[in-house]
DNA sequence: CTGTAGACCTGGAGGC
DNA sequence: TGCCTCCAGGTCTACA
């Protein structure tokens, strides 16, 4: 589920419940996730406040204490509000794989199917953290213009669409986002990266930032309720222009959308409609 | 240094 | 209904 929209919509849906409030107990029924969760978490957080919840990437970073509690949702994460009772106590998914527990009675419970997620302890400057040292830049820092996006194309073989979602140039662009954002800036995605001009560089980076606002936006709608929920998210309720539509007629020319895979991922694309 | 393939893991969809 | 195969929102690591 999660690209930089989800993970935007997740941190705003569940702040309210919990941040300001003291964390009572962390409850870990599968440690296993992308890397082990730190077998002695609650000792670290227990009793703390929760300070603030922020996002670098698609990692959301939970400011307790003097240290960073930091959870990534991989591909099939989630984080859920429920009431703290005995029900919800022994209710649970299989892949609800921990919980936290708040002061206020309210529980950040995290579920991960695949468990490609993770679940990390961390005191240092963020900046020298191991997942945070390479990053790129956020799509909406103002450093992330037309001829940033240009600079870093030039001396590449990559296709455009392997450096949208190359998270060491621009993070939070995953596979949907990086199909959507090329069709509406009509840039075929197999172009090779230091053919794209800066003009096209200016289409591109208005797209990013316009379709991951507008699906911010839609998820939060979508997605207000973050309280006893474990419905859908407004994901696939959105309509694609191309993502997963192969064989499909396009939306604007009526011509076939065609797919290839580039860097080992599905791509979409109409090629009357992007050059 | 750069670019790509493999790895991690489960569930759902579709074919037979 | 059951079994098999393929596919999926991410990203780190190893290797050419």
């Amino acid at each position: 589920m999660p690209e930089l929209p989800e993970v935007e919509v997740t941190k705003k849906g569940i702040s309210p419940y919990i941040e300001g409030n003291i964390i009572k107990n962390v409850i870990i029924r599968n440690y296993q996730l992308r890397n082990n969760i730190p077998h002695d978490l609650l000792n670290k957080i227990k009793n703390l406040k929760l300070k603030k919840i922020t996002r670098r990437a698609k990692y959301l970073i939970f400011s307790i204490g003097k240290g960073f509690l930091i959870i990534h949702l991989g591909m099939s994460g989630r984080l859920y509000i429920i009431q703290s009772n005995k029900k919800n106590l022994f209710e649970y998914d299989k892949h609800d794989h921990v919980d936290i527990f708040f002061e206020n009675n309210i529980i950040l419970r995290y579920r991960d199917p695949r468990r490609f997620g993770l679940i990390d302890w961390y005191t240092g400057n963020l900046l020298d953290y191991k997942y945070f040292n390479h990053l790129g830049l956020e799509p909406f820092d103002k450093c992330f213009n037309e001829q940033f996006l240009y600079n870093a194309m030039q001396n590449t073989k990559k296709t455009i669409k392997s450096v949208l979602m190359d998270s060491t140039i621009v993070v939070g662009i995953g596979n949907i986002y990086a199909n959507e954002i090329l069709f509406v800036a009509g840039v075929l995605p197999t172009r090779i990266a230091c053919t794209i001009s800066l003009e096209e560089c200016t289409k591109l980076v208005k797209q990013i930032r316009c379709i991951l606002k507008k699906s911010i936006n839609l998820g939060g709608s979508s997605l207000k309720d973050f309280y006893h929920t474990d419905g859908s998210i407004g994901y696939f309720q959105q309509s694609f222009y191309v993502y997963s539509r192969n064989g499909k007629k396009c939306k604007i020319c009526n011509s076939n959308i065609k797919s290839k895979i580039i860097g080992q991922r599905n791509t979409f694309f109409c090629a009357q409609c992007q050059q």
